[in-house]
DNA sequence: GAGTTTGAAACT
DNA sequence: CAGTTTCAAACTC
């Protein structure tokens, strides 16, 4: 089945060239026509960089107006290749989501000039330059979302339909909306059927701009408004951010056979809820892509995907574990006027399980407002956005359950160009205006996402500094230097959790770096990122709703210091090392030849990519969770123990308090349900932290009630009010005291008492003498001791 | 704090 | 894939 031009093909990589997830055939990836063809991107290749990708349309239209193919049953949306921004009102979250329940392929290519039409014998969508391929319907698994899914056509077709779905037949096809996790929420995608011809031709897509009109998903209460990192191109008009409210769309798609898990792209886009009264345009940057979306001031809505250029953008890629989800949160300035130079994005839907979240944020002026804090689920309960709150957090927290790590995406603040009227600065009184120093320059940025294997990411050195980050999660990603550095092609799919890449020295234009380190550069203030930005402080990242990951919440993780490491022999460039191998950066360690650091970002990708090669799930969590919970989590690998019993630290299962499974190996192992030794050591274990906690509790209400006890005495002594018992214990009644003691021991001496009587008796003295001034405490004048 | 034990990671 | 070595954490004294 003919499903791109050749031309095409040679700019896509295998894995989106896949054909296995559009062909219904058993014909394996590497024998498609993209795989075999000679302009494959392959590690020995030159890495596609800006100029080698010019030929590839900046801007990507995504318009659901495309007709739908009566032969193949697919809706293609039009594509458009210009660099016309689609016109909206603000950032509006698309969450593109394959189901995994999904049977369909889903495919994402690049916007090209061909067309790009997915043939398929399902349903198959296609979103300017993406082609999605759903059939049936897709599993509702998470809320929140909006599952735009095709129906089949044919009578017969086996479609469970959902509360909340809404059927739209676009010339004859129908495509189901479906809310998930909510029944009876009035979402209405509307794909009108321009009744061109679907796909036929880049020409022809743009030429019919499809209208994807997002109405209101009813019900959907607790996805707020999302005032977080807010691109505007400098020529689009921005609307309010207020009005903006955040909406997820959510197609289902089939993951792919080779990859792990569904692969979700989400793109974030503010919709303006209010009135539409201006078209506005938004440029939502997907690693050096824009995703465009236009905004008429009447529905339907016209979202453009497109490619934008930035410079010093930081781009962090944290690969997640099950289901792998690529986030991209790229801050970028659209520069005005300035045709936008067309860069491969070969975004590589073929992985399945991905996850792509794309918030958009433009930074064309210092100053910016900053979004309210959003939390937002995205993806059902495991997976939430948490959007900076207030002011002045261009940070945005991503909680991804499973994983034990914090993910970060960084977006400048909008422009006063971002807001609702163009050229206007943003008068939305719930965004406070924090000066925003991140990106003041033009940004200019490309990366195209490639597949696994072949996959290249070019990724232009910045011109400028910029606050620009873009946080990529996805699996079997390579993160390319901004110059050709073949060598050096770190696999981002199994990066290290929150690897993100930054502007880099040398001749690696980006440095990859683990997200936790955008917190380690905000409090250590990296220059790169700190210098020209106004970086959120540490306190500025939400730390709440957060999820249990890898077994623990990340309240836990968060909350529990991470242990400096000590290597010596390693340069912290080795899994022995639990720095790297938690993909954070060494920070206060007490490591020798570290190279766990910005300084040694060569070798540090080197590294990473020697583990990768070795494991490709190295920087995966080990503890996997299981379905029902804590219970269900095992290692992922197994421990080897032989000596511990399981029953020390040693082992890695009873290090992360989980029992030995079947994919264990150990001997002689005593970490199982029913093990005595286990429980005693259980026991034990729960005796002293309750001894701990005790220990805590009393030290906690001691010091509280010091704490009040000046600060109750304190008025009192200075006001010359009542006197607390120890004023009454002054040097005098001291003295008096102790002359008493001595007085006592002398008569002990005189009658020759022994001396264990006459401690006695001195000791009773001194009870006495401390009844006394106890008794004149309450007395007004001073307390008289009287033996 | 030094030395030992241990098992994962790395290497062959 | 198995055996060996290396390594750093865990543990003991």
């Amino acid at each position: 089945m003919d499903v791109v031009s050749p031309e095409l093909n040679i700019l896509l990589p295998d894995e989106i060239m896949d054909t296995e997830a559009i062909v219904m055939d058993d014909d394996p990836p590497a024998e498609s026509p993209a795989a075999s063809g000679q302009s494959q991107p392959s590690d020995d290749a030159p890495i596609p960089m800006e100029t080698d990708v010019l030929a590839v349309p900046e801007i990507v239209s995504l318009c659901s107006d495309a007709p739908p193919t009566q032969r193949t049953q697919a809706l293609t949306t039009s594509i458009t290749t210009d660099s016309t921004l689609c016109s909206t009102t603000s950032a509006t979250q698309l969450l593109l989501t394959p189901s995994i329940a999904s049977s369909s392929p889903l495919t994402l290519r690049p916007a090209t000039a061909s067309t790009l039409t997915s043939t398929t014998p399902k349903t198959t969508t296609s979103l300017g330059g993406v082609s999605l391929t759903s059939g049936g319907l897709q599993k509702l698994s998470a809320n929140h979302q909006i599952i735009l899914n095709k129906v089949a056509s044919s009578p017969g077709a086996d479609t469970t339909r959902s509360p909340g779905t809404t059927t739209i037949t676009p010339g004859g096809q129908k495509f189901m909306v479906t809310a998930i996790g909510k029944s009876g929420q009035s979402i209405v995608l509307q794909l009108p059927h321009t009744g061109s011809k679907p796909g036929s031709g880049q020409g022809e897509a743009k030429a019919n701009p499809q209208h994807f009109k997002v109405l209101t998903i009813g019900g959907r209460t607790d996805l707020k408004p999302v005032m977080v990192g807010q691109a505007v191109s400098s020529a689009s008009q921005i609307s309010t951010l207020q009005a903006q409210q955040l909406k997820t769309v959510q197609i289902a798609k089939k993951t792919q056979v080779s990859s792990a898990g569904p692969i979700k792209f989400i793109i974030t886009k503010a919709v303006n809820n209010k009135g539409l009264t201006a078209q506005t345009s938004v440029s939502n940057v997907i690693t050096g892509r824009v995703l465009s979306t236009s905004s008429p001031v009447t529905p339907p809505r016209t979202i453009t995907l497109s490619e934008t250029l930035s410079s010093n953008s930081k781009i962090a890629i944290s690969p997640l574990k099950s289901p792998s989800k690529l986030t991209m949160v790229s801050v970028a300035s659209q520069v005005p006027n300035s045709p936008q130079k067309s860069v491969s994005l070969p975004l590589n839907m073929a992985h399945l399980g991905q996850q792509i979240l794309v918030q958009q944020s433009t930074a064309t002026s210092p100053a910016k407002p900053m979004k309210p804090v959003q939390t937002v689920t995205v993806g059902g309960p495991q997976f939430k956005t948490i959007f900076p709150l207030s002011t002045s957090s261009n940070v945005q927290q991503i909680q991804v359950p499973g994983s034990r790590f914090h993910y970060v995406r960084l977006v400048t603040a909008t422009t006063g160009s971002s807001t609702g009227q163009a050229g206007s600065h943003c008068t939305n009184s719930s965004m406070t205006a924090k000066p925003m120093v991140v990106n003041t320059a033009q940004v200019r940025m490309s990366v195209p996402i490639i597949p696994a294997q072949t996959m290249k990411q070019v990724v232009p050195k910045p011109l400028t500094s910029s606050g620009q980050v873009l946080t990529t999660q996805t699996q079997q990603r390579l993160i390319m230097p901004a110059t050709p550095l073949p060598q050096i092609q770190p696999n981002l799919t199994n990066l290290p959790p929150g690897t993100m890449l930054a502007p880099g020295s040398g001749n690696m234009g980006y440095t990859v770096l683990p997200a936790h380190y955008v917190t380690q550069l905000q409090q250590s203030a990296y220059v790169t990122l700190a210098s020209s930005s106004g970086f959120p402080t540490p306190t500025g990242i939400q730390t709440q709703a957060r999820l249990p990951l890898n077994g623990l919440s990340t309240s836990d993780a968060a909350s529990r210091p991470r242990k400096p490491c000590n290597c010596n022999k390693s340069q912290c460039l080795k899994l022995y090392c639990d720095c790297f191998a938690n993909g954070e950066f060494c920070q206060s360690c007490n490591c020798t030849n570290c190279f766990n650091n910005l300084e040694h970002e060569t070798e540090r990708a080197k590294a990473i990519k020697a583990c990768l090669d070795r494991n490709p799930e190295a920087f995966k969590p080990k503890i996997g969770k299981g379905k029902e919970g804590e219970s269900d989590r095992r290692h992922s690998k197994g421990c080897n123990c032989k000596r511990s019993g399981c029953l020390k630290n040693y082992c890695e299962c009873y290090e992360a308090k989980i029992m030995c499974s079947s994919t264990c190996k150990c001997v002689g192992c005593k970490n199982f349900e029913e093990s005595p030794e286990r429980k005693t050591l259980m026991h034990l274990a729960d005796a002293a932290e309750v001894r701990v906690q005790q220990q805590t509790a009393a030290k906690t209400k001691l010091s509280s009630q010091i704490s009040d006890l000046f600060t109750r005495t304190t008025p009192a002594i200075t006001s010359g009010g009542g006197r607390m018992p120890f004023t009454f214990v002054t040097k005098e009644v001291a003295e008096a005291t102790c002359e008493c003691l001595l007085e006592q021991a002398e008569q002990a001496e005189l009658i020759q008492q022994p001396q264990a009587t006459a401690e006695r008796m001195i000791l009773e003295e001194f009870g006495r003498c401390l009844m006394r001034i106890i008794s004149s405490a309450g007395k007004t004048d001073c307390p008289s001791i009287n033996c």
